[in-house]
DNA sequence: TGCTTATCTCTACAAACGTAGATAATCTAC
DNA sequence: GTAGATTATCTACGTTTGTAGAGATAAGCA
């Protein structure tokens, strides 16, 4: 499934949210941009069409929806074709621009640290 | 500088190749998926409108090219845009997905606990 | 010097995207 | 019960994207 980027935010947002509405959707959006309910709801649909989510229940004649994908699935598939494109398939280029960025905290460094123990003990078990 | 994916793979080539032409980005492109000369002629002429490449001389009628920005800046462009869409801004879930992949081998792995060592003692000497 | 091939330029076009208005249907509060 | 607000549906439209053919033109070889 190919998100467009508009549509992989609002995926983001459906996932942060869980089961909600389109209005609720809109308004989460509103926070960090401005576009119309309209705009909303015809990437919410959109999102329907390519059964990213699905209609749930029905409050009065508001629409609930969920996500039927997970989120470590979309976005795997989405990292896949950054690295294809941008990085040639390289992923250390990709993993010094994350590190590389003023951005990163030490909390995050410490996760990462974390997650790069774990993987090596992972790895040396085989 | 805004880059189609398509745009940013054959930004990819030209970074690798360095100074180049059409053809021979044809080429190279055509070692990963089957598209026309004129595919990737057309590709080219819009990196040249978005000045993302420019012309350097001609040899014959055939036109060599060379990148205009630099590899860092257009991907951490794109990486940028893509926390903020599918990640709503926190790297950690990045940084699991591509610690997660099976794809990440033991020298990457290797590659990352030293670029974690070095930020943190960079950070550690504020 | 003419023919073949390589390369460039121009034009095209369907699909996807971002964006939103118009209209209709339904709630809700008075 | 009616008026105003919500929400949904449908339609639209300019741009970007991926894809490529047609035609022009220059290079190189016979």
């Amino acid at each position: 499934m190919k998100l467009s980027e508009f549509e992989a935010q609002v995926m983001a947002i459906i996932w942060e949210l869980g089961e909600c509405s389109a209005p609720l959707v809109h308004q989460a959006i509103t926070q960090q941009r401005q576009v119309t309910y309209s705009t909303v709801k015809t990437i919410i649909d959109r999102l329907e069409r390519k059964q990213a989510i699905s209609r749930t229940r029905a409050d009065g004649r508001t629409i609930f929806f969920q996500a039927t994908t997970q989120p470590a699935k979309v976005q795997g598939g989405i990292v896949d074709r950054l690295l294809n494109s941008v990085f040639a398939g390289d992923r250390r280029p990709l993993l010094a621009q994350l590190l590389d960025s003023d951005k990163l905290s030490r909390d995050d460094l410490e996760y990462l640290a974390e997650l790069v123990e774990a993987k090596k003990r992972e790895q040396g078990d085989d």
